[in-house]
DNA sequence: AGCACGCCGACT
DNA sequence: GTCGGCGTGCTC
């Protein structure tokens, strides 16, 4: 008997040994069907030991073997393995993450084209001894599957009904054979020219064009940052990059923040490449999921185009990847156990596989150019805006020096009834959904909150309830307030519902469509907004970021942020990035077309620094200037972090547990004469209490990633002999992009 | 993560 | 008297 050790679909840094017999063929990456406890499971091999620590009577026999050879490329099994050391996560939930559902339950890894039958010995015995008399139809399809076995074809027409076939399966006389597709090969279509849609094509720029040559001409890896403000023309850079790259017969992945909110750039690449194309899009269903990635990995599909976990799709010869929107927060996974970042994966994926990787951005996050700077990355500048867009104002309005109704200034309405009787389109952000994020007691100023969070709730006043933005749970509106028994409740500030609300009565003459997450929770109605949107039925339009992204409309000529308070002076370091971000993304909304544009925000805050670089600068400057004050303050991309999120029932508990590890990690620093380790904590979250349980952090920062990652590596090894509390769930967040 | 075992509240 | 709530502990 052989040893095999597995991995499990479990937040577990732990494998399991079986036995099985030596002459079975499977290899590290196989899957395998075991039996854990009471129950059948898929694992997934990842060593074969000479020796168990587990006692020899307690090793169980793996039940069958899915896979003879392993289901991930040598090159993503290395990555993903590499992933699973660097996030200090379990290997099998990496392993198990990076396949398709179907794959994970135990779906054959193979393309069954066809299922056919094929005889066994004992239905020919059967057949011969002349049995099946009563039933004519079973022992007609038993011959004709006994004539096929004698000519040696394999395949017979299935002339019988399927309930046919499968009595003679329960019989054991057949048996079901699975026919494998022979790939289709796409790189003879190369050789047609058709394969080309060159009017589509269109010319390059000088900087487009030294941009695509410079891929072209490297060798290799390397990491690009195409870093072009919006409407210089990326998509056509990274159009004439791939057109490169399929020349060759090699395979492109695109990967792309989210697919249903930006379908243009789809549309760009299945119209300029008639070669085989899988889009991986959220609604997709497991089998087609599964089939996408059987062609990719067959080599069948030319592109791959997808989100963050299109990143683990396998290919026959890779030899590009472009990751769009670099800066974009939704590369990073958030929510599971594994909480790694597509957009640093992709670059070691690039780098394993010998190819160039080229991220896009007009708001390049400030890592990645802080990775330019230090010469990891190379960049490649696109500053001028190919389409004959106008110059674009921009205004900051004080909202303390003049009347303010409902967070709207005088300046504000004047500007919109400017532009809107030019018959022109007008766009307003405000992050914030439902009427207004505070009721309270005009009496006694009790504020309506969620017992769950600790946090105001959201009025929202559609529905009449009160919604908890943080753990989503809902309540009636109170009559009375719950402290004086008062009915005299009133809001306080202002979301997107109340905007829109203002707004129709301060301009009943214009249709106004608001885009958020409740306004689009209904199927369809999204398209509908944008319709009304597009045909100018709707004027003003509201929405949150949501609004932000993608598409493009032409008539919008005065966008505004209503409030950007709460950015300028967040706890997050990262929120003035983000600010940043949004705000050229926002102006981008701006006068695409012929007509000028103008970008206005209001601010108690006119003169805060990172502001006005940005607004007279512009976001490079901004960026340069934000990098600086990272580097004083040691904040990342100068040192890197990791985040312990610790959640429990009671605050005194998370603390405990959170102090336990500051403990080892300062004992350990001592003990190996590490320096530099900076402990902070344990500390509140921002969001303290969440879904009734009280959330703490400890955060862990040095200047070295390296160091960092060997504390962590050692503290994995160790953490079973701390006797942490059992009351406390505690997750490793490591590079944390957020601090809720 | 699943799943079972185990110990306390509201029901035929 | 049971059904079922979720706390705790184990799975090679």
């Amino acid at each position: 008997m052989r040893l095999v050790r597995v991995a499990l679909a479990m937040p577990l840094m732990h494998y399991f040994d079986y036995l099985i017999e030596p002459s079975a063929a499977l290899d590290i990456g196989s899957r395998v069907v075991v039996p854990f406890g009471r129950q059948k499971r898929i694992a997934i091999v990842v060593e074969f030991p000479a020796q168990s620590d587990v006692a020899p009577q307690q090793l169980k026999r793996i039940i069958s073997v899915l896979d003879a050879t392993s289901v991930f490329s040598d090159e993503l099994y290395a990555l993903l393995k590499w992933s699973a050391g660097y996030y200090q996560t379990g290997l099998g939930e990496v392993l198990f993450q990076a396949l398709p559902v179907k794959l994970r339950q135990g779906e054959t890894a193979q393309s069954a084209v066809d299922a056919v039958w094929k005889i066994l010995p004992q239905g020919k015995i059967a057949l011969a001894q002349g049995e099946l008399t009563r039933a004519k139809k079973q022992q007609q399809a038993l011959q004709q599957l006994a004539e096929a076995a004698e000519n040696g074809v394999l395949q017979r027409e299935a002339e019988f009904s399927r309930a046919i076939y499968k009595a003679l399966l329960e019989k054991k006389w057949i048996a079901e054979q699975h026919l494998f597709a022979q790939p289709e090969v796409w790189q003879t279509a190369l050789q047609q020219h058709n394969w080309l849609n060159q009017q589509d094509k269109l010319r390059l720029n000088k900087q487009q064009a030294l941009a695509v040559s410079a891929v072209c001409v490297s060798h290799g890896f390397q990491c690009w940052l195409l870093d072009g403000v919006t409407g210089s023309g990326k998509t056509e850079v990274y159009l004439h990059l791939m057109e490169h790259v399929l020349q060759q017969g090699k395979q492109v992945l695109l990967l792309i923040p989210e697919i249903g909110l930006t379908p243009q750039i789809v549309r760009h690449v299945e119209n300029r490449f008639k070669l085989p194309i899988d889009v991986l899009h959220s609604n997709l269903t497991d089998s087609q999921r599964l089939l996408a990635w059987q062609r990719a990995k067959s080599g069948e599909s030319a592109v791959v185009i997808g989100t963050r976990s299109a990143l683990f799709t396998q290919f026959q010869d890779l030899g590009l990847i472009i990751l769009d929107e670099e800066h974009d927060l939704s590369y990073k996974q958030q929510d599971s156990g594994w909480r790694h970042h597509a957009r640093d994966l992709a670059v070691m994926r690039a780098k394993n596989n010998h190819i160039p990787l080229v991220l896009g951005s007009a708001t390049p996050s400030l890592e990645s150019l802080a990775n330019v700077a230090s010469g990891k990355y190379r960049h490649l500048v696109l500053n001028q805006r190919a389409m004959n867009s106008a110059v674009l104002n921009h205004k900051l309005l004080d909202l303390k020096k003049q009347r303010v109704d409902r967070g709207l200034s005088e300046q504000l309405i004047a500007l919109m009834q400017q532009h809107l009787s030019k018959g022109n389109q007008v766009m307003l952000f405000l992050n914030r959904r439902g009427f207004a994020p505070i009721l309270l007691c005009h009496e006694c100023g009790w504020i309506a909150q969620c017992e769950q969070c600790d946090r105001p709730f959201t009025y929202h006043k559609k529905n009449n309830i009160l919604s908890c933005h943080h753990c989503d749970r809902k309540t009636k509106v109170p009559r009375q307030c719950a402290v004086c028994g008062s009915t005299h409740l009133v809001t306080s500030g202002m979301g997107t519902e109340q905007l829109e609300a203002v707004l129709a009565e301060k301009f009943p003459d214009y249709g106004i469509a608001r885009i958020d997450r409740d306004s689009t929770a209904r199927k369809g109605a999204l398209e509908a907004s944008l319709a009304q949107i597009t045909t100018k039925q709707s004027r003003i339009l509201i929405g949150t970021q949501m609004l932000a992204k993608g598409h493009h409309f032409p008539d919008v000529t005065l966008v505004a942020m209503v409030n950007i308070d709460g950015a300028l002076f967040s706890q997050d370091f990262r929120s003035e990035e983000r600010l940043a971000q949004l705000y050229v993304q926002v102006a981008g909304r701006a006068g695409r077309g012929s007509k000028s544009g103008e970008v206005v925000l209001q601010t108690h805050f006119p003169q805060h620094p990172l502001l006005q670089t940005l607004l007279t600068q512009g976001y490079s400057a901004f960026a340069q200037q934000a990098l600086q004050l990272r580097q004083t303050m040691g904040l990342p991309p100068f040192s890197a972090q990791a985040l312990f999120r610790a959640k429990s029932k009671s605050n005194e508990s998370a603390v405990e547990y959170l102090t336990a590890l500051a403990a080892f990690f300062d004992d350990f620093c001592r003990k190996n004469a590490i320096q530099g380790l900076q402990l902070l904590g344990p500390i509140e979250a921002l969001q303290t209490k969440k879904a009734g349980q009280y959330q703490w952090h400890l955060l862990l920062q040095h200047s070295s990633r390296a160091v960092l990652q060997h504390c962590l590596a050692q503290f994995s090894l160790r953490r079973h002999e701390l006797n942490l509390n059992r009351y406390t769930r505690c997750i490793l967040d490591v590079d944390p992009q957020d601090f809720n």
